[in-house]
Parts: C-alpha cells; sequence; structure tokens
DNA sequence: CTGAAAGCGCTAACAC
DNA sequence: GTGTTAGCGCTTTCAG
C-alpha cells in the first residue's frame, strides 16, 4: 500500500466549501458555526475519512491531551490497578495516558519523567513522594499539574493523593498487640527500594517500641516481592523462630506465600501465629485462612489523581493544591 | 511561579552562537557537526534547562516516538506482565507507550485506538485478533506497524505475535485424557467477551469429543474473573456433580479460586479431582496443593511486539510480516 | 560542515 | 458566522 498522504483538516474544508478555520471550529465546539456548516463538515469529514492530527493540535494550542503516568513496577497487580482507575476516569474526557516504569530505579525515573515532560502532557502522575533530588526539580520546574500518588509521608511537588504508611504500619502494629500478639516476626522484600513498604515498617516497629515490644526476628530480602519469596522466607523465618505468634509482611504477595506455608505444613493460622499483609488483595479474602491486611484503595486512588489532573485543565474550577488522604483499614477476614 | 516561557531551540543556538539547524543536529546525531559546535550547543542546552518538545519534532518529521498498547483489561495481571514487556523492550529506545484499557468492549476499542492513531505513532499493538470490523478497517488503513498479541488463531492485520489458544485447550484436554480423568467440568467467567477463552474452551471440548468424551457439566459466569467467582463456582458444580474427576478453568485466576475451595473443604487435589487453569501465573507454584496450568510467556509476547515495531521502524531492516507463535507448555506442578 | 527558507497541520487572535 | 493572518517549535530540504 503506498503511504497515501492522510487527509488533512484542509481538505475537509476543500469538501465541504468551507475555510480551514470554520471546519477546525465546525468539528471542535459545533457552537459559533452555523448548523449547515456544521452538518456539512461532518459529512465531508467522515467522508473522506479525516481523523486529525494531535501532535499539531498539542503544537498549536500549547497543551496536549496526554497525561504521564510513572509506575515503579507493572507485575505488582497494585501498580496495574492504580493504572486502572486513572484510565477508567479519563475515559471520555480525551485524554490519553503515556505510561512509563522505573523498576524503582531513581535515573530510569528521571529519564522518563524528562521524556514525558518534552510532550508538553495535561498533567503528570507520578509514585510516591521520594523522587531523587534531580527528578524533584525537573518535577517543581514543570509548569503542569504534578500528582504524587500512594503516600502521603512526606512533601509534595504540587498535589497528592495516597495513603499514609507509617500510620498503616503503626495501626497495623496497634492491631496485632490487642490481639495479645506479643513475638513479631517481620518479613519483607525490596525494602531498600520500596520507600513504602519502609514507612510501613517504620510505624510498625516505633509502635513496638512505644509498647515496650520489638521484633522478635527479621528477614528481609532484596529482590521483588514474590509468593515464592514469602512461602520460603516464612519457613526460614519459623523454624529459626518457632515461637513467633505474628508475622507481618511487607505486602499481600509475600504474605500469602506464608499464609500457603502455614496450609502446607499445618500450622494453623491465625490459632498458632497470625499472619498481616498490606494491600487487601481481593486474593486475601478467597484464600482458606484468615490472615490480616490493610485495605487499600488503589484504583480510587489512581482515578482521584487523575481528576486532579482533569479539574486542574478545566480553566473554571480553582485550582488549589491539593493533598487527599485516604482512610485505610484493617481486615482480619472475619 | 509565573509561566517562564520554556527555553526552545532558537534559544539554544542564541546561546551557543550557532544556527537553530547546527543546535537542531548537534542534539541529535552529533556527527556531521564540528566538534566544538556540538560542544557549545550541548554546554548550552544544559545551562539554560534546554528540555525539547516532541510535538514539535514528530509534527515536522511526520513520526512519532509513541507507540500505542491496547489492552482489554489491567485488572488482569496478564497483560499488565505484557506491558511491562513491553516497557521493558523499548527502555532506551526513546519510544514511550501510550496505553488504553477496553474493558473488553468493541467501541471502547475502535475509540481508544482511533485517539491513538491521531498521534500518529511508530506503531499500535492491540490485543488480539478479533476486532470488530470497523476496528479492523481502522487498522488496515493506518500506514504504521500493527502488531497484535496474545493470540494467534486468525488473520492477522499485519503481524502477530502470540499463542494458539485452540491448541492450549486441545493440549491440555488431551493431557487430562491422558491422566485417565473421564468426568470433566469446565468453569468459565467472561467468556461471552474472553474470545481468546472461548477459543481454548473450544479446543478442549472438541478433543474431548474427538476422543469419545464430553463435559459432564459446564458453570459459566457474565462478570470478570476472579478467585471468589473461582471459588463459589467451584462449590457449585461439585455439589450439583459429585463424581466430577476434574475441572478445566478459563484461567488460573479462577482456578485458583477452585483451589481454595478444595482447600477448604478437605477435597484432595488431584487425587479426587484435578483442577486446570491456563496461564501459569507464579501463583500457582507456591500454592499448597498442585493444579495444572499452561504456561505463558506474556511478558516476552509484549517485549516481541514490542522488538516488531522497533524493527519496522529501523529502515535497514526488511519490514517482512511477522507472524510469530510462542510454544505453550502444561505445567502439573510436580 | 553550516545556514536560510519553507513548511508539518492545526488553532489563537483578529478582522470582516 | 466566517475568513485571514500568524505562528506553535522543530526538521526537511536545498544552498552554500
Amino acid at each position: 500500500m503506498p503511504p497515501i498522504q492522510r487527509p488533512t483538516l484542509a481538505d475537509v474544508a476543500l469538501a465541504a466549501g468551507v475555510s480551514k478555520m470554520t471546519a477546525s471550529r465546525a468539528l471542535r465546539h459545533a457552537n459559533d458555526v452555523s448548523k449547515s456548516s456544521v452538518e456539512r463538515v461532518v459529512r465531508a469529514a467522515r467522508d473522506i475519512g479525516y481523523v486529525g492530527n494531535h501532535l499539531a493540535t498539542s503544537l498549536s494550542s500549547k497543551r496536549s491531551n496526554l497525561i504521564g503516568v510513572v509506575v515503579p513496577s507493572l507485575t505488582n497487580i497494585v501498580f496495574a490497578e492504580a493504572l486502572s482507575g486513572i484510565a477508567e476516569a479519563i475515559t471520555g474526557s480525551g485524554l490519553q495516558p503515556v505510561f512509563g516504569v522505573t523498576d524503582y530505579d531513581d535515573d530510569r525515573e528521571y529519564e522518563t519523567i524528562r521524556n514525558m515532560l518534552s510532550w508538553m502532557p495535561a498533567g503528570l502522575i507520578v509514585t510516591g513522594l521520594d523522587q531523587s533530588p534531580d527528578t524533584r526539580r525537573l518535577l517543581e520546574g514543570a509548569a503542569i499539574p504534578i500528582v504524587q500518588m500512594m503516600d502521603t509521608d512526606g512533601e509534595a511537588v504540587d498535589a497528592c493523593v495516597g495513603l499514609s504508611h507509617h500510620a498503616a504500619g503503626a495501626a497495623m502494629a496497634q492491631a496485632l498487640l490487642h490481639q495479645g500478639r506479643r513475638k513479631f516476626g517481620y518479613i519483607g522484600c525490596n525494602l531498600d527500594r520500596d520507600t513504602r513498604a519502609q514507612k510501613r515498617f517504620d510505624g510498625f516497629a516505633k509502635t513496638l517500641l512505644a509498647a515496650g515490644q520489638a521484633f522478635s526476628a527479621c528477614v528481609i530480602a532484596d529482590g521483588p516481592s514474590t509468593l515464592r519469596a514469602g512461602r520460603d522466607m516464612t519457613h526460614e523465618i519459623i523454624s529459626q523462630n518457632p515461637h513467633l505468634d505474628s508475622i507481618y509482611y511487607s505486602n499481600d504477595d509475600v504474605a500469602t506465600g506464608g499464609a500457603f506455608h502455614c496450609i502446607a505444613h499445618g500450622i494453623t493460622v491465625p490459632g498458632q501465629i497470625m499472619l498481616a499483609g498490606f494491600n487487601g488483595l481481593d486474593l486475601i479474602e478467597s484464600l482458606p485462612i484468615r490472615i490480616a491486611t490493610t485495605r487499600t484503595p488503589r484504583r480510587h486512588m489512581g482515578a482521584a489523581a487523575a481528576k486532579l489532573i482533569l479539574d486542574a485543565n478545566q480553566e473554571t474550577l480553582p485550582t488549589a493544591p491539593q493533598y487527599i488522604e485516604f482512610p485505610t483499614e484493617i481486615d482480619f477476614g472475619t
């Protein structure tokens, strides 16, 4: 197929017998144009299969319909769900999401954001509050709405939608203490890069300390959070510390691995030992045993972040920098 | 902060004491420009914080660095992993992925693709081969590389990277027959919209038929594939058909729900009943019981699709339409 | 090796 | 209501 020149607005205008401007106006806000013109333009556009060129539109109007989204990972369902919430929130708005995956790497994050900025996006949604100084400068210098999502423990560049991971960790510690647990274990993955998991750990540990308690054992691994890692690490921590009565995990994936270990080895949960994760994955509620978790509204956070961008692009609304903190809820699955 | 006019190439050129063109060339392929010029331009760009404008670049060069990706869902980890593979494959290439979620809806898919096309993307990756006629026309008319991923059962618009779901279903039926199973149940979600799940079902059913067997019971639900649905439907099918010795599920999520049901009710697996899913999620291998599954290379499929687009954009390579079929492998978890 | 001119396809800002 | 004139910021020519 020869690369046929795709029809432009000029072609539409010609076919409709009007000027480019009238065609342009007719195709966008049908008001301000006579009914008959609109009709002819729309028909002409359809007839010749006009599609429009966002590049030209955006360059000319100095604003694009792109919205950048930066997440650390996509194998973790949590971020995929946030993306999903974003996608859902912007359907019908004409905005298109551009995404970047940083793999928890500061340099990748910097490059990704820099690259996105050169698309003059309508806004940027990035994960977390703990960017590198360079990245932060980049964000601060960008003259577009920036929303940092998933976390509220720290200072936002602009707007922020998330939850307090420190508080979530603290709340879980409190809850386990209330349940009478006293021999605490911790199992975590990827802690050196996942600052939100760190914050939960800190919150949990500080709360224990304040109650005159402490972790009896911690097992921390470098790799990503996987069920297998959770299962293996649980095996390790329990065989070395048989008297643990509870384990806090860096998230539900790892905790589920722990649950599988317990099921396979006939360890009663929560009888002998209580397991606690984080996120409130659907998975948890279907598990044949009950483990505790903190429910988090990933989808809503994504949607709320997207809505902030949407609002900021409607001049009519006051663009007060928002700081939205979602409450979390502990779920014992009972 | 007042909306300071962001520096343009002209500013860089001015600061470096060269023309716009020299600056442009220096910033892209440092060849064809004297060393001293390159140096001055690069320094000037950095000094004034020049970022570049992809909109202008793309409009002018009539090709963008955007790559469109259309998936039916993001809550299903499988598609998130494919995205992840795509993102990984294009890192360093300068390409940026734009994504759209169709929620298995033909109209949404059409609109999403249409919208993406107006960004003049370097290529498009869409899920599956079963688009609506309108969408198909849209794709055929687009003068860019199109890759359909995840499926090979059907005719591709251009290139195609995936696996045969019909064959995968057939292979699983064969495997269960070999294991001596004779009372087959089927449990599926979202079959009316998920054409790939349909194909697996067809392949399985046809193979049973060819062996003189048939499903003893089928339970099919409309909603999305969830663990809870799998668990509930398994409860239903087993209580109504106590003699089933195997169940084929539309995918691993639903099958895992089934596994949880069996664990909770003391049904031995695969002793009393064998469960078989599809995808080979990591989850499966950590499960305390062994269920069968078909391993699928989601990440690789995504990466391969992205590579096809990458290659097609390098004029040097022959742009032969590709048709890549990945083999699948049945895993009994033993 | 470097530069000047001429757009890419569209819309903002004015006319009429 | 509609059209005209200028660009948006960059790259593609084509001359030097």
